[in-house]
DNA sequence: GCACACATGTAAGTTGTTACATGATTAC
DNA sequence: GTAATCATGTAACAACTTACATGTGTGC
């Protein structure tokens, strides 16, 4: 139950409405947990009716904005702490790359270069937001490392695109298996 | 519909038994997108219906070896060369990292140097399996290629961890904001 | 004979996606 | 006034997890 752990985490930040919510699901916490609003309000009702969390106050177009309690501010510890990470990863982009061999050397190409273009404007993205100036509380500098890790992953990944992409218009590959 | 494809792609590779393919999935396939077998065989059996694989054989044990049919064959290179890649990635393990902050210190260098140790032994496994001896026709190299993205991964992570505990463990993080 | 790995399946429940649906405020 | 964004919800469906369930060959 990821996304009732992120809602609870990221209303221990602070109070947000369920809209804020999703904004921050589609930036910050989108490329470790996306999140619809189709789950989120949901979602936001059930953890209310568990008493993790309680509307505290109520604003313009009927936006509700929710806050942790105690009992929400316990259980994300809880979590956090005694239970372990669920550390698979389903990412269709990576099964795709076992089955380049059944593409014509060319099409193997032009799609790992699709995946560059792609990593390419997610690290710009990451990168732009890394150069704002944040503080030096735990908060902000949770933020720093989680924001370094997501570019040490995409750099690590721009880098054997790299390799990948010389690999499948090398001679050796294109020669061979003309199908 | 990934695990669809991710089993054509595996049986475009060679024919095998549903529980071949659950073995594949727990090796090569776990790190892109993990399966158990209470899904594979019933989608094995839809797979079957829509004519994009045919059992071939019937071995011991009441076991049914599967081939892709041709039109399983323009199946799958249809999915890889028409469609967009899902790019979503949910990992629970990243989404901890925004949360650090609402654990003590220790706590979160204790989390940290767990998954470090976790990703280490993931790191020692794929580098046993890059030194065993392969082919070079193009499965083969593709194979390689996957592997090296998994190592090229796996290796970044292991580096931001190390930062992150750093981090974590310093003056800077521990003295302030005791809770 | 018994344990273990092989081999396949179903069922109940949870989670996630896509589509449908509606109303409120702001900016032009 | 009208388009865009804010703001929240439900419903149908698909995908995934966990548990239940059963039978087969191999090695000791």
């Amino acid at each position: 139950m990821s996304l009732r752990h992120a809602l609870l985490g990221a209303l221990a930040d602070r109070p947000r409405t369920g809209y804020a919510l999703l904004k921050h699901f589609e930036q910050s916490l989108a490329y470790a947990w996306p999140a619809s609003h189709s789950q989120i309000y949901p979602e936001l009702a059930r953890l209310r009716e568990a008493g993790l969390i309680a509307q505290t106050d109520t604003g313009p177009r009927n936006s509700r904005t929710y806050s942790v309690t105690p009992d929400g501010r316990a259980e994300i510890r809880r979590w956090l702490g005694e239970t372990d990470p669920d550390r698979r990863v389903r990412s269709d982009a990576a099964l795709r790359t076992f089955f380049l061999w059944l593409l014509e050397p060319e099409e193997a190409a032009l799609q790992l270069e699709a995946e560059r273009a792609y990593w390419r404007g997610v690290l710009d993205e990451f990168e732009r937001i890394q150069v704002e100036p944040t503080g030096d509380d735990r908060k902000s500098r949770t933020f720093r490392i989680a924001l370094e890790g997501g570019i040490a992953g995409v750099e690590a990944r721009l880098a054997w695109l790299d390799d990948a992409i010389a690999e499948v218009r090398s001679p050796g590959w294109v020669a061979r298996e003309p199908d």
